[in-house]
DNA sequence: CATCAAAACGGATGCTGCCTCCGTATGCAT
DNA sequence: ATGCATACGGAGGCAGCATCCGTTTTGATG
């Protein structure tokens, strides 16, 4: 073994190759047919063998997980903004808002996220990004619960699944009237009502 | 044609032994596998094939309102006891629950019966009782708001898609704990604040 | 540059489930 | 008992999943 060798050997160029492709090319299905999409057609139309699908992701899960990758990044850069407003009450409304553009990133998506969310499965890739998410949800509401705008009663969870809940109703095609009188409904629910007046 | 004759000939007895069979089997392996469960199977284990399960019920959402039917009629007849209290702020809750319980009897209900409320497809089977339930959240809701114990601003419809939100995480395997937080949350959404002390 | 072995490919394959079509069987009326 | 409308049921075509293994590609080595 030489000195600076990273690993063993450098990772073969075509194994990157179909990997972007894969990605792109389920991306765009996850988009347009939602996450119940047919896998072999994204192969197919990825330039790949089924094989070489499930050698780079093993299930459904997996590729969904991958491919939740860039926007994940696109929530956390959201946080940076979220994190510099003064009122934490406005803060945790949009991190809320936030969130369920997550989930509603494609159709059906909210039932894998739920079903990770859940469990102990330690092998589930959207286990981990699902408790990051209530975590920080948690960071917030307390944040919000100190200046007293939020009740006390309220946990992080609970508004996670709420926005899953808002993102699940919108990924049936509800319209977007209904949707907005539903997360007044949930606003009321969690904030502390005003003691002035 | 002689007198009493009712609608041509008397129905084939098979028929409505194959009905009977198909909607029992049907219940139990909605119970056991959710409302995805394989077709195939139910008609399997009800002694019949493909051809005459498709031939009773064409599509799945037709079985599932068929099986539905029973336990439509246990709402209907949970009305009533509902209907005799004073308070109907409390009226309102148990029909929630009521509603909730309903939307809960598979696992998976929820997403065929989003589908069918939203849309103004009138050959899906399941639209019309979906319609009937919103209807009759609108009355308890305005009854409620009448003694002024719900928000003005809430509609029935918005009710409806709580209940539904909640029956369908109770769905995902979410613990009992977790959905009464959703519940009282809810809840604080929908009541008018106390005026008093 | 030629050679080699590891690594990755990809498609054939077996399986399950959906839904339809049509030759056959069943049961009601006469 | 007979006839005919009605219903049956399974074979068959299709689509998607997931795997396995013979073949190809790729980077490393001298």
């Amino acid at each position: 073994m030489s000195a600076g060798e990273q690993r063993g050997r450098k990772p073969r160029a075509d194994v990157q190759r179909n990997r972007a492709a894969l990605l792109e090319t389920a991306q765009r299905h996850f988009l347009r047919h939602g996450v119940g999409t047919s896998l072999e057609a994204v192969a197919k139309e990825a330039g790949v063998g089924p094989g070489t699908l499930y050698r780079h992701f093993p299930t459904r899960e997996a590729l969904l997980a991958a491919v939740l990758q860039t926007r994940s990044d696109e929530l956390v850069a959201r946080q940076a903004d979220i994190d510099r407003l003064a009122d934490p009450a406005e803060a945790l409304e949009r991190w809320l808002r936030a969130m369920e553009e997550y989930f509603s990133a494609f159709s059906g998506l909210p039932d894998p996220l739920m079903a990770a969310a859940r469990a102990q499965e330690p092998d589930n890739p959207l286990t981990i990004p699902c408790h990051i998410l209530i975590s920080a949800t948690d960071q917030y509401v307390r944040a919000a619960q100190l200046a007293g705008r939020v009740r006390a009663s309220v946990r992080g969870h609970d508004l996670f699944l709420a926005a899953c809940s808002v993102a699940w109703i919108k990924g049936t095609g509800t319209e977007e009237e209904s949707l907005d009188r539903l997360r007044t409904l949930i606003a009321s629910g969690y904030r502390e009502p005003d003691t002035q007046a």
